[in-house]
DNA sequence: ATATGCGTTTGATCTCGATCAAGGAAGATC
DNA sequence: GATCTTCCTTGATCGAGATCAAACGCATAT
């Protein structure tokens, strides 16, 4: 970086790091991403293909960088609840744990990019604003785990689908920033039984479900997965939610 | 502290400071402890009534003293989902947040302890060791609410409510490290309507399972809402979850 | 004593989503 | 091209929990 660079934050976007929206000073900061990128590796899995189970010495964190996985719980009868979707871009592992709570399973073709846990742990400890900002996902994390609370402890079957399209939309819409003209149209990998061990429904109320939706105009299903909402306001009026502040984010 | 004190870190509890638990040294770290003293103050609410707001600017942090309070999360039409139980120790405020998520309601007479939050992220900024145990405590929650997915999605009315009590339960045995002898014994102080809120049911529904959990014997109800548990493991039967490891944690 | 209010319990009935069952669509594999 | 296999859809039926309704226990107020 050139000499006389200011001292002022930036905010960074890196969905290859697991500090990926760094509001920290790039000037100070940058030894850190050069040794991020130096010990970094990339470990692509198959669909359906157990990255690592709950209970299990988990040596990496890292983030996803392409694909969907899925981190799911399980009762001792087989009963399954998915409690994250991990995207492109986001973390996966628990910086300071020894062992993972719920196990990490690929969705879709799914392409990791990971860290030595010890290393980068070494790292976090050299570095205040890397803990600091591990403290703000997790938050971000938590706000989500409680959300997600409220769509499994009180919505109607209709509600979650609806919930779980908004969702799904706004992360591809913050993903790709593409201008919505004719509604919003994204990429809906997961299955039907991944959506509803999210959600907390049967595949059959789920397919149920994606079919009225479907009747009613309200989204259209296209070649690739690729689904089509004309009218983003109206998928949201039927999530249950607030309509605050309208499309998108 | 006298003067030689050894550098080794060492475990304290204090359930009035939001840094609970610390496993830091003592010898270089009480000062932290001594200006948390300082800065603190007390404040008591009375039951059902709202300690915070959800989006409402939050200008302190603390933790439960005494009582219980409900983090809760409500619908438009009225349909709420309790989304975090605070008991005795928990911290309370979103450090490095302007605003709170969810809304904070006293669910009996409590006692909270507080802090200025700016004077707190003063400190915070001073000290690592602070943030890394923030961080600690946020991925504790992260589980929490992740167990309670599997719960809300996944679980019979009469294993929500096992599990309630199993919960409910450690916590107080925790809190008391009381040995257990002819069972358990712990206080049951929310209502219905927050059980209810919590497991995502009626509260007529919560009532039912109740009268059959007491019916089978599985629990006793005594005065001043104290809930017998004869028989921990066999509650734990009925929870849904692995016995793991058998009673208690 | 009676009234008022709140939390709780219990009963009767209904409904939404689960369960059971069958068949269809689109790739893979031979 | 035929046959699996996997995922998805749709129909019929069932049942756990919601809803509607009434009454009880217990406190405080009148």
């Amino acid at each position: 970086m050139a000499a006389g660079a200011t001292h002022r934050p930036v905010r960074t976007r890196c969905a290859d790091c697991p500090i990926r929206h760094r509001a920290v000073c790039s000037h100070c900061e940058s030894q850190d991403f050069e040794e991020l990128e130096r010990i970094k590796t990339y470990r692509t899995y198959a669909p359906g293909e157990t990255i690592a189970w709950a209970g299990e010495h988990m040596p990496l964190v890292g983030s996803v960088v392409d694909g969907v996985a899925m981190l799911s719980s399980t009762l001792p009868d087989g009963r399954r609840q998915m409690v994250g979707l991990l995207l492109p871009s986001d973390f996966v592992g628990r910086p300071g744990r020894a062992t993972l709570s719920f196990d990490v399973v690929a969705a879709t073709k799914i392409t990791l990019c990971m860290f030595n846990k010890s290393e980068f742990e070494r790292m976090v400890g050299r570095s205040p604003h890397i803990e600091h900002r591990l403290l703000e996902m997790t938050l971000d994390e938590l706000d989500a785990a409680r959300e997600w609370m409220l769509l499994l402890g009180r919505k109607t079957a209709r509600e979650k689908i609806a919930s779980l399209f908004v969702i799904m939309a706004r992360r591809d819409a913050e993903l790709h920033r593409n201008v919505p003209q004719d509604g919003l149209r994204f990429p809906l990998h997961i299955t039907r039984e991944a959506m509803a061990d999210y959600l907390g429904l049967t595949i059959e109320t789920v397919s149920r479900q994606i079919s009225a939706l479907r009747r009613q105009g309200l989204i259209e299903l296209g070649d690739n997965r690729m689904v089509h909402v004309p009218d983003f306001a109206k998928l949201i009026d039927q999530s249950g939610d607030d309509a605050d502040g309208g499309v998108l984010i």
